[in-house]
DNA sequence: AGGTATTCACATGAAACTATTCTCTGAGTTAGG
DNA sequence: TAACTCAGAGAATAGTTTCATGTGAATACCTGT
């Protein structure tokens, strides 16, 4: 019988994941734990909608991973049970981190409520006026309360501008039988500090604010997954509770949380083990942050790339790297890769990007009559600098001899 | 000794320039009446 | 005639350069003791 390049790995593995996708993060759990009086307080709001009435609109704040997106979703789908038919009620979910612009904002809404395809709006061609008033036609239509949730809004205000908003938080004046409410999604805090007034005091009718997880509800939610996704007994003790306390330094991120707990499951049945222990968690959590950085390098500009080349050159030998120092290198190294030679000017900004990144360390500091100039350090890992030595764009570097003598450093 | 002036090597800011992408408009095309 | 397409104008945006000004502290230079 033939045997594939999977099979003996197939055959080998020991399954202690029994449903991994209670681990990912688009899992929407049946009960959403340490949530539920944020659910019940955006129940109360939304309540209304089934008397006819048009909720306030709401805007939800909270940092990454604080279960904003879930609870919302977690809603949309209760308000399904409550009204199945869709008769009085239709629950829109909108992620502007993927649809961002004015167009198809609009568009995405309409099109979500026209189940024939024929009369679907285009995703190009129309004018945004023609489109808004489509959409308004197709809201009007159908006479039921609509509760619109936009999730990553700031997104959306950050690459179009607040028009939409605008639009959408004054469109009750325009429509006769129906009804609309909005429910914005933030992680940013301050978001409506740039909102115009107007669109400021429609969006937040009501506020909700999503705090972060403390290690023990971590743990909680840790565990009610857990308890899907993993076989019994499979999990050491003190494996939950590492998780936890690891994320719950991070901002109390469940997201994160769960990625962890994921990665060191996968980790584990990688080795061949029967159980998922600490030392795995800690080896996920280092694989984590590696393959971020590693994402972060990749996804440089190259000369982003070569100034961080640069660097890594002159680390090598261990005197305090300068701007100036970088610079030149830098140059050089332009030369030998045959792309344009930047000014000192932006060499500097792109210096701080890659500290912005934690990529490198820089500080600025005064060597007196030496100048003031920026300290640079590496903070890397040799492993991601080795993986941008055999990266397509420094590919030149490698077979680059210098003529002779040119050796700057010994 | 103590004070202040100088000097270095960039940092930091603002404005201007450029190339690219996004939006919008209006002319031309199409199809249906 | 209304609806639709699509090219090109114009606006918006990102990336960069140019020009101007600012900065912290070691060091040089005074100054009066």
């Amino acid at each position: 019988m033939y045997k594939s390049v999977f099979t003996k790995h197939i055959d080998k593995r020991i399954k202690i994941v029994k449903n991994k996708s209670a681990l990912q993060t688009s899992y929407l759990p049946e009960v959403l734990p340490h949530r539920s009086r944020e659910i019940d307080s955006i129940a109360t709001i939304i309540a209304s909608a089934f008397e006819g009435d048009r909720p306030s609109n709401i805007l939800i704040f909270g940092k990454t991973g604080t279960g904003k997106t879930a609870v919302m979703k977690f809603i949309g789908n209760e308000l399904k049970k409550e009204d199945p038919s869709g008769n009085t009620c239709a629950y829109i979910y909108i992620n502007c981190e993927i649809v961002d612009t004015r167009y198809s904002t609009l568009q995405n809404i309409g099109n979500q409520l026209i189940m024939d395809f024929e009369k679907r709006i285009p995703f190009t061609g129309w004018s945004i006026d023609k489109v808004y008033a489509e959409m308004k036609n197709i809201i009007d239509e159908q006479n039921k309360v609509f509760i619109v949730v936009l999730d990553e809004v700031d997104r959306l205000v950050d690459k179009s501008g607040d028009d939409v908003l605008y639009h959408l938080s004054k469109i009750n004046e325009d429509l006769k039988y129906s009804k609309l409410s909005l429910v914005g999604i933030t992680n940013y805090l301050k978001f409506t500090e740039f909102l115009d007034p107007r669109v400021k005091s429609r969006l937040g009718e009501e506020k909700i604010l999503f705090h972060p997880y403390d290690a023990q509800q971590l743990g909680d939610i840790l565990r009610a997954r857990a308890s899907i996704a993993f076989e019994e007994g499979v999990l050491e003790e003190g494996v939950i509770p590492l998780c936890a306390a690891m994320s719950a330094q991070e901002m109390g991120d469940a997201r994160r949380a769960l990625n962890l707990l994921r990665v060191a499951a996968e980790i584990a049945e990688r080795s061949g083990d029967t159980s998922v222990a600490e030392a795995h968690v800690r080896s996920a959590k280092n694989k984590i942050e590696m393959d971020t950085i590693s994402e972060t390098v990749k996804t440089l500009t190259s000369q982003s790339k070569t100034v961080l080349t640069a660097i890594i050159y002159h680390s090598k030998e261990n005197k305090t790297l300068t701007t100036g120092d970088v610079y030149s290198k830098y140059n050089e190294l332009c030369k030998i890769l045959g792309i344009p030679v930047l000014t000192q000017r932006r060499i500097t900004d792109l210096i701080s990007e890659l500290d912005m990144l934690g990529i490198v360390h820089a500080r600025v500091r005064s060597f007196g009559k030496a100048g003031r100039t920026k300290e640079i350090e590496l903070s890397i890992p040799q492993e991601i600098c080795d993986m941008l030595a055999d990266d397509e764009a420094m590919k030149a570097l490698k077979t680059y001899k210098p003529p002779s003598q040119t050796t700057l450093f010994k």
